[in-house]
RNA sequence: GUCCCUGUAGCUCAGUCGGACAGAGCGGCUGCCUUCUAAGCAGUUGGUCGGGCGUUCGAGUCGCCCCAGGGACGCCA
């Protein structure tokens, strides 16, 4: 990578003029160069002699100059700088620059692919929600982060597994079976009531009638217990379809449906509870079975088996996690929780380091809660309460390239509210257009030349000079810095900003440069960049899992 | 009370490792369609980075203390 390669001739130059007596011999802080703020101060630029300044005393200036000398010429490398307090500028050479857009053509869509992960295998847990509801918004936004960052791993060289912990036991799942029996009776006119922490929405009848038209009134002439097994059964069935279309209608998949009741039938969930017991952080206190956390600084225990013999959730969740590092053996484990799950992180990480994985192989991502609203107005969404506005529904009514986009827009940290009233407006107020519209544009001029018949692959990208043209290439070069950060950052919303920053270069580019004109060199080599430029930002978009349109 | 997230322009938000005058979009105000898509371009307006103290050559970024909003603290998940 390019960034990289500067890196690489910083550190040679340091360690010659060291050689040379130019420096003193002492360990070096970390060399690394960023883009500065002010274009005017080049491409990159690396503040390593201010920090080398700070720990030998030397002047910061003459360390910048002396280590500026010995930068070995390089063909990406135009010149090279030094500035007031010591920072060391470097510019990129426009004829390498422009050399580049065939580089990103015969690349095609593995441009900006990395070899960061060298093939490690990470999982990415997200979505799980119980299947006992449709899908809000909220959950929304966790599957469209999960699903982006797993396109990011994978082009940053992770082998990426994308699973759904589907939590098929328990007694949220036992609330919803009898929810739907009790449905169930009364619309077939039998008496009887919903169980206390039941849910009220009007989908449950739905699933009642369904099963109905179906089935029919079979279930009635069993006992409650067979019934309740049986019809629940079919209910969970449907409900877990759903919840996977609603996902699919957002493009989001999974390798791995993964069953939590499994964990207890194939015996992870002894297994793990037992290696807890072995190392002494299991403990029997008032009829139930804790964790003792406390011993790894937690702030309290908590309850893994029940007094009444049944594990808790955390105690699937421990059979779960021992199951995804130690049987299946990931390097890396990412979880997407709600931020209602917050609580839970350190005590999954104490989970970890009691069985022996070092914490850091844990990640999880915490999004933060989402509200819906319609301009001013407030739209409520809850699973228990009768009105809900679900995801299918914002899907519908704004498209699965507004719903991804707004939520990638911003970091996984903050609250967001989702305004459906602005997702849905077709104008320049709505970044989404804005993106795609170039990509659009794009498609546009390359039609329009294979329409003129115009065959530019001979086309001389040499001559691609003047300025808006070497701004874009510069933009496009930076992509696999951007899948970089992500992947180091764990964040995808660095995609959606340089998504934007691409566009506008292009929106540029086009403004100021005539691609197909008489001159039928310029016209030709125009070409190719464009189509290097619909390459990468096509690149973008498909990370996000958008897609990019030919015409709008 | 403890823990987590947030507080940056009128609004919505960026700002990996501390770096050179704090960025974008929207809004406001000005211009630009005879030629490849004006869902576009160019310019301009606008900020004691919640407050204070500290570390540093240098702090939106790091540390401590406050203030405000949200969330979590269950033998729920």
């Amino acid at each position: 990578m390019l960034k990289q390669k500067i890196v690489e001739l910083l550190e040679q130059a340091v360690k010659e003029a060291q050689e040379a007596g130019k420096l003193p011999s002492v360990p070096l802080p970390e060399i690394s160069v960023e883009h500065p703020s002010n274009e005017g101060h080049g491409d990159y630029a690396s503040s390593f002699a201010l920090k080398l300044a700070r720990e030998t005393g030397l002047n910061p200036l003459g360390i910048a100059k002396s280590v500026a000398e010995l930068v070995k010429c390089s063909p990406e490398i135009g010149t090279i700088k030094v500035a007031p307090p010591g920072f060391i500028n470097f510019t990129l050479n426009p004829e390498w620059l422009a050399g580049q857009v065939a580089i990103v053509l015969a690349a095609e869509e593995s441009f900006g692919n990395a070899d960061i992960g060298q093939g490690k295998r990470v999982q990415i847990e997200f979505v799980s929600v119980n299947p006992t509801g449709p899908l809000h918004v909220g959950h929304g936004r966790g599957a469209i982060l999960g699903s982006t960052l797993a396109n990011v791993l994978t082009a940053a060289g992770y082998n990426v597994e994308r699973e759904y912990y589907l939590n098929d036991a328990g007694s949220q799942i036992d609330a919803f079976k009898r929810s739907v029996y009790a449905r169930y009776c009364q619309t077939l006119g039998r008496e009887a009531e919903m169980p206390p922490d039941g849910y009220m929405g009007g989908y449950i009848t739905d699933l009642a009638k369904e099963i109905i038209a179906a089935e029919g009134d079979k279930f009635l002439a069993m006992p409650e217990e067979q019934a309740l097994a049986q019809l629940g059964g079919i209910a969970l069935e449907k409900m877990i379809a759903e919840i996977r279309k609603d996902l699919e209608l957002l493009g989001v998949s999974f390798d791995v449906w993964f069953s939590e009741k499994s964990l207890y039938e194939k015996g992870q969930y002894s297994t793990a509870t037992a290696l807890l017991r072995e190392k002494g952080y299991l403990a029997e206190r008032e009829s139930a079975t804790w964790f003792v956390s406390t011993a790894l600084g937690e702030d309290k225990d908590n309850v893994v088996v029940r007094s009444d013999g049944s594990p808790t959730y955390f105690g699937g969740d421990i059979a779960y996690h021992y199951n995804k590092f130690i049987e299946r053996k990931f390097d890396l484990v990412i979880n997407i929780w709600g931020a209602d799950h917050q609580g839970h992180v350190s005590r999954m990480k104490a989970v970890a380091a009691a069985m022996g994985i070092n914490p850091e192989r844990l990640k999880v991502i915490i999004s933060q809660m989402v509200t819906l609203c319609r301009g001013e107005e407030l739209v409520r969404i809850s699973k228990r309460s009768g009105e809900l506005i679900t995801l299918r529904e914002v899907i519908d009514e704004v498209g699965k390239d507004v719903c991804r986009f707004f939520f990638l827009c911003r970091s996984a940290d903050s609250q967001m509210d989702f305004d459906l009233e602005l997702a849905k407006k077709q104008s320049a107020d709505n970044p989404v257009y804005y993106v795609q519209y170039a990509h659009a544009r794009i498609a546009s001029i390359l039609r329009l030349a294979k329409e003129r018949g115009i065959e530019y692959s001979d086309g001389n990208v040499a001559l691609l000079c003047a300025e808006p043209e070497l701004a874009l290439i510069r933009k496009m070069l930076i992509l696999p810095e951007i899948i970089e950060i992500a992947t180091q950052t764990l964040e995808s919303h660095h995609l959606t900003y340089y998504a934007q920053d691409l566009a506008t270069s292009f929106h540029a580019f086009y403004k100021l440069c005539r691609v197909i004109s008489d001159d039928k060199e310029l016209s030709k080599a125009r070409l190719k960049l464009v189509e290097a430029s619909k390459i990468v930002l096509a690149r973008t978009l498909h990370l996000m899992g958008m897609t990019a349109p030919e015409k709008m």
